[in-house]
DNA sequence: TACATTATTGTCTAAACGACAATAATGTAC
DNA sequence: GTACATTATTGTCGTTTAGACAATAATGTA
């Protein structure tokens, strides 16, 4: 019996609900899913699928089943492509996911010159600060703050992510710069939502946090329009330093000093890093990404 | 083309080292195999093996797909045999791997009443104090000291696994009883090796670890010997409170205390953990020796 | 250089799968 | 409550695919 056959057509018929509608998928009669599938639970002794000539329901063990069934034919699915795609050029569907502000400001760019060095790569780019599950489906490689998940994630740290406080001068000037970092909480304050919730501003003092946020005046998850925001004198500001270079040269926007400095996070270690799975690298467009990114970003 | 019929054969060769070898496993001629790995190489477009009628090698991406394929086709084996043993009598081979003193001490004994219950679990101990490598092989729950490794492994904690010093009243009737943990240093100290290393005698004071360890006259990793050895009279040693009971009920050894306590790793959460595949809970004789001993050995 | 071992190839047979038509079952609409 | 349309299953046949066995070619070793 062939086994993987039959699996794949038993994850159609659960996808799909009916036999007929997964045969079509692969082009044959539904009379060989269903003898496919009848050899299938007839080798491992258990219902997989409840049928009835209108609807197919799935068994409790054929749920458990069916979701080990996916994973494993993903991974098959991958490895055929590693060797498959084995010294040859780089080619195929890229798919890469991004924090959203860095995406728009900082890869974007990047990937126009890299679509002009890889031609054959069609590149399939998500920008969001949701956390795309790395490895079990959907993405290549993906740009994220914070850590690596897991021991089959590869995590090359990017470049430095530290948030540091900005306001207009204007603002500033109206209501003047706060000297240390406890004066902010009589200020206005600008917040980046995360998908964890508004980035907080927080100090340590003789290894004690303090949180010293200001009033909120404006929440948003988008990091363009809270700039506005701050350059049209609203409020203060923590945001990563990348994406203020045009500000700060502009004088749009000032940048505030602490002692000791304030950030968003108790951990020290954040930074923008690059993920992938570790045996994906030898997949020629995966390599091909991640070492152009790493080039171009890293050794600056 | 039945790839995973290929898959397993192409895994024999790469085993076996050879054609032939192969074939018998398999009780087929060996021109099957020649034929199904032929045909697996062709669909995917690059050489897994270098023949000769003498010896076999594996190219370089043939090793890699090795590895992968490896996961692949265990992984699949698991999946069929929770479904195939769903709702059906515990049974079959059982292969539980624990901490070698834990398991002396209280499993083995509770394995026999466990055989008694379930006569058709055949049971495959293994004592020792190495990590398995939980999920990708070999065994189907561990009982180990520390924390979860990953998200695919569920972790229940069994029991305490607090480390108490003692020595013999000779011992301490002729170098005295140490009043506070600096003293120690002065002392004669029997050490027990893990994986890691000895474990070293640590006090948190005031905020601040300190390395209190006396100097070795014994390191081991037979806790039986390191205990005949603090009886005798040569030192102090270190050791779980659960592996002590005897000793310390006949006054062979007794406990030395300190404020603050003493401990042997920085870590607060040291415990006996039970370890298996969360998945795997689905498989009879998995749930059964599961829940079998958290009801004995954590309900107490 | 000869030999034994081993992988491959050719040919036949058996098994497995797909195609197509016919049948049985069931949810829905009236 | 009944008729109908949709859908899964079953029977039969043809095609494809894998295994058996013998013959062949290749290669490391003695």
């Amino acid at each position: 019996m062939d086994q993987l056959r039959a699996l794949r057509y038993f994850s159609k018929v659960v996808e799909t609900g009916s036999f007929t509608r997964a045969a079509e998928a692969f082009s044959v009669p539904p009379s060989s899913l269903s003898r496919r599938i009848a050899d299938l639970e007839k080798s491992l002794g258990a219902n997989l699928l409840k049928r009835s000539t209108r609807v197919v329901q799935v068994t409790e063990i054929g749920q458990v089943y069916y979701r080990q069934v996916q994973g494993i034919l993903f991974q098959l699915e991958q490895s055929d492509e590693t060797v498959r795609s084995y010294q040859a050029n780089p080619t195929g569907q890229l798919r890469i996911s991004s924090l959203a502000g860095f995406g728009e400001r900082l890869l974007l760019p990047l990937l126009n010159e890299f679509k002009v060095l890889y031609p054959d790569i069609i590149l399939d780019v998500n920008l969001s600060d949701e956390l795309s599950t790395l490895g079990s489906d959907d993405v290549d490689v993906a740009i994220r703050g914070g850590y690596a998940p897991n021991e089959w994630v590869q995590a090359v740290r990017l470049m430095n992510n530290e948030f540091i406080p900005v306001a207009a001068p204007e603002y500033l000037k109206k209501m003047g710069t706060p000297k240390n970092a406890f004066e902010l909480r009589q200020h206005k304050g600008l917040y980046f939502r995360t998908p964890a919730g508004p980035n907080p501003w927080l100090c340590e003092i003789e290894g004690e946090w303090h949180d010293v946020s200001a009033p909120a005046v404006a929440v948003s998850n988008s990091s363009k329009w809270l700039g506005e925001q701050a350059v049209a004198g609203l409020g203060i500001m923590m945001a990563p330093r990348w994406s203020l270079a045009d500000y700060l040269d502009s004088g749009e926007l000032e940048q505030l000093f602490f002692d000791p400095a304030l950030s968003v996070s108790q951990n020290p270690d954040m930074a923008i890093y690059l993920l992938y799975q570790k045996q994906r690298y030898l997949v020629p467009k995966v390599k091909a990404v991640v070492d152009f990114l790493v080039a171009r970003i890293k050794n600056v």
